[in-house]
DNA sequence: ATTAAATGAGATAATTAAGTCTCATATGAA
DNA sequence: TTCATATGAGACTTAATTATCTCATTTAAT
């Protein structure tokens, strides 16, 4: 007879569920949140005091996510056009994560500090991108970083509704980002 | 001496403190919209019993100011091309308005009856852009379309925030969206 | 089997927003 | 000026949610 699973870790079990219940609906109760965790009410207080409490611990926990996937993708990258790639490829799957960081107010000043990080980033993505003849000069940088961050949500959210194959949604992205919907 | 002005309509202010306050925060309480369109709680609640009847007026508002924008942005337009250009021109400025259609529950039947004839008009309007070569065949359609939707509320808020300016909004949206974000 | 720790369920404030009502004041017409 | 009406301020009720606490039960280690 095989051993008993192991009891699933309650803290990620709610984090899950709060990202999850969080990007579909902003005002979703703690309650609701619990619920879906499978835990008590009662227990999502123990582990996170405060509904603050657990948007920070999401928060982070979100940003660790996502800065691990980077990480990843960005290995043996030689291009910034292969890097945008990468990024999507890493990021599309875990757009509810993504749309997180850009929803919720932050106003604890550690995370938003990090976040301010995170946007300079890819701000110089795109000023690679621009070196690379990849994306043109005169794109405004706040535009290009708006796009990518918005492709990211988009495919995300139209493969979490079926409407695209998710298989195709990073080459999908990728492509309108660069050369847009016309034909080549 | 000049007449008084007259007295603002209230029940104008208090729609458009509406669309304003709840397109950047759904969950805005009816005190933040009321102070912000100046008139007390009670005044509200006079023209709009119940937070729902203020979500509906606001929906059906934001659809009438819409369709009236588009009408006028169509007359002698002769390419699918033409009238995407029009079509951006004319609903970037009222991006607040679009995002508030696509953001809340229409849980009301003839909202949602209405709302589905946008969707799907904006559909045909993909098919004849296909047709005139200007988006490519394999790109599916709810892709277009929702970039379309994306585009227009990002141009929107990268222009109320001050990233770009207001009058090469549509067409920095236009491109991304037909040749994306590559030079030519 | 025994035991210490963790969980879930439920009771109970405390808080916040929605919605109702009253009344003094301000507005605009006669 | 006088008067009918509309508005704003505030008190009040109701409803939903957050947060705290207790206690019986379950879990996992010994």
């Amino acid at each position: 007879m095989p051993k008993r699973a192991l009891r699933p870790p309650i803290r990620e079990a709610i984090l899950d569920a709060a990202i999850n219940t969080l990007a579909r609906n902003p005002g979703s109760s703690l309650s609701d949140i619990a619920t879906r965790a499978g835990v008590g009410r009662a227990s999502l207080h123990r582990y996170f005091p405060s509904r603050r409490d657990l948007i920070v611990a999401v928060t982070r926990q979100c940003m660790d996510e996502m800065d691990a996937a980077l990480e990843a993708a960005f290995e043996n990258t030689d291009s910034a056009r292969e890097r945008l790639s990468k990024l999507l490829e890493a990021t599309i799957p875990l757009g509810d994560r993504y749309h997180f960081l850009a929803m919720e107010t932050l106003d604890d000043p550690g995370l938003q500090e990090r976040h301010q990080a995170d946007v300079e980033w890819l701000g110089r993505l795109v000023d690679e991108l621009k070196e690379e003849g990849a994306v043109a000069a005169e794109v405004p940088r706040a535009w290009a970083t708006a796009n990518i961050d918005a492709q990211i949500w988009l495919a995300w959210s139209e493969t979490a509704t079926g409407n695209i194959a998710p298989a195709s949604a990073a080459g999908l992205a990728f492509r309108t980002l660069l050369e847009g919907l016309a034909p080549r």
